[in-house]
DNA sequence: ATGTCGTTATCGTCAATTCAGATAATTCAG
DNA sequence: CTGAATTATCTGAATTGACGATAACGACAT
């Protein structure tokens, strides 16, 4: 059983014909047909129904299908790990969330290129869920989304917990003063839909119906925004302790439960994780030091 | 890169050089050459130190290795699973340790093959350790031993949980009796040696030094044995309630830490489970009656 | 009915790969 | 130096693979 036959077996399963699967494996269809019969000689069964308008698994291909992807994969992975002889190099595709981990891992990636300038990063911003479904699809190695997750093929590891505080005009004395209006406008980046969220369903949760927005392109206009009492915010209290000091506004706590966050870095159980992967997370996972600083 | 390269590889490195691997594989050896060169050249790094006795894998050898070796196993499973449509056939191999799991499985065997005749059930025995080492390398497909088992790539299942009770002649009035005496024989069933094993220890725990050994082929033997004072015994309580009720020999329990024996059944948490052992499981698992028949 | 479009199956041709066997080159032991 | 191992290389035959053209089939619109 050739593996690339099994490629070509899971190209056909995928796209649901065998001139598809030619054209996007870059051959002809007799080629693809003539391999799916090799296969299907070779094992004696029928891989696909053929109907007149393309092909569908038997259950027998069903059977098949997952071997052919994970055979495939692993293919894969064994060439890079062939080539990885420790030193990292070549691409390093991760995914992060827009706001805040970026934030936080800007650093990180500065001193990272520095120290190991034969790879080529590459960061992909999605929402939680994305940057989930593309790790499983193995288009990044890995990605910094908001955790908890549980997957039983991803692996996880806390990298950082925040306290979520809500943002406010100095004017405002508590939270309520803002919910009892029962009409908010919130200021956000324009990236950053996970607080987005979060800050909506908390305002929900609290009774307010109509909610409005106003997006800015960064903290720095966001915070004048929300003192000018445009609006209010939801940000990590560690970066406005770190960034202004000028009380213009005011901060306001959150319940254990809504406050705390974490990001986790996620990546695939089944899959090996390269040097350059291993070298950056050794880099971005925080020091007992940074640590305590962000709590 | 081929699978059947991979295999030719591993296949080099596992002995050590081309020649042997050759023959093993049924080729000639420039062949194998050239496949091997064929890999290295595609991947663009030696694979082997050539020396003049063999051939040593270097580091980006070690490294694809594990591999070539998943792969290949990969692709075996990928052939059974195909052709396994959920109806039991084909070979099951099994382990299964000698005594006691032997004796409980036999009806269970009966039954199975008369439900399942087109399935050729092989039982392989041997100890803990040895079947754990066949489940590992893929030569049963999974084996009743005595628990618990703890690695990586296993999962087990409680299937049967029993007390080892010690059997003497009736003139003993306790065990004491018999460690003081500091010359104990004991009487084990010759195929039975985990048993033997525990016997054992836990006489040279109480400080018994010198201990013979009486073998007897058959539980009825080693009874008789027993009740008339040649040695002592080690047996599972059930089977003692179950077989005989004459009470020509003495009964003496052991401390829950002692006596508590599980047997599990373990098989690889990466292979796929047959239709033919899923069955046999099936068939096996105790029933809530039969659990409580066997406390 | 008929033609068109899209599908898979099949065939012949040619190139590429693979195999087996023979031979060369190397190294170590005696 | 010779002999017994090893791997490397070469060659011709056989096999396999890709390609392009064509056939066969069904659906759908005209």
């Amino acid at each position: 059983m050739d593996a690339a036959d099994l490629k070509f077996f899971a190209a056909v399963a995928k796209v649901g014909g065998m001139n598809r699967a030619a054209s996007k494996l870059n051959t002809v269809q007799s080629n693809v047909t003539a391999r799916v019969r090799t296969l299907e000689e070779e094992l004696g069964v029928a891989l696909f129904h053929r109907g007149h308008n393309g092909v569908t698994l038997t259950a027998a291909g069903e059977r098949l299908l997952p071997y052919a992807i994970k055979v495939t994969h692993l293919l894969d992975e064994a060439r890079k790990a062939v080539k990885d002889d420790g030193e990292p190099r070549g691409r390093l595709t991760i995914g992060s969330l827009e706001t805040n981990a970026a934030l936080r891992l800007l650093p990180v990636i500065a001193s990272y290129s520095q120290a190991f300038p034969d790879v080529d990063l590459v960061l992909r911003s999605g929402t939680t869920h994305e940057l989930i479904a593309q790790v499983l699809a193995h288009t990044v190695e890995g990605a910094f989304v908001c955790g908890p997750v549980d997957h039983q093929d991803l692996v996880e590891e806390v990298f950082f917990r925040e306290e979520l505080v809500v943002l406010t005009a100095r004017t405002v004395r508590s939270l309520d003063d803002v919910t009892r209006k029962g009409d908010v406008k919130i200021v956000v980046h324009h990236q950053g839909c996970a607080y987005r969220q979060i800050l909506e369903n908390l305002l929900i949760k609290r009774g307010v119906v109509g909610i409005r927005h106003l997006e800015f392109g960064t903290l720095e206009t966001i915070y004048r925004a929300v003192s000018a009492g445009l609006g209010i915010t939801l940000l990590p209290r560690s970066l406005i302790g770190s960034m202004w000091r000028d009380n213009a506004v005011s901060v306001h706590g959150l319940p254990e439960a809504e406050s705390r966050i974490t990001t986790v870095f996620v990546h695939r159980q089944d899959a090996l994780m390269s040097s350059a992967l291993k070298e950056f997370l050794k880099l971005a996972r925080p020091t007992p030091l940074r640590m305590r600083a962000a709590e």
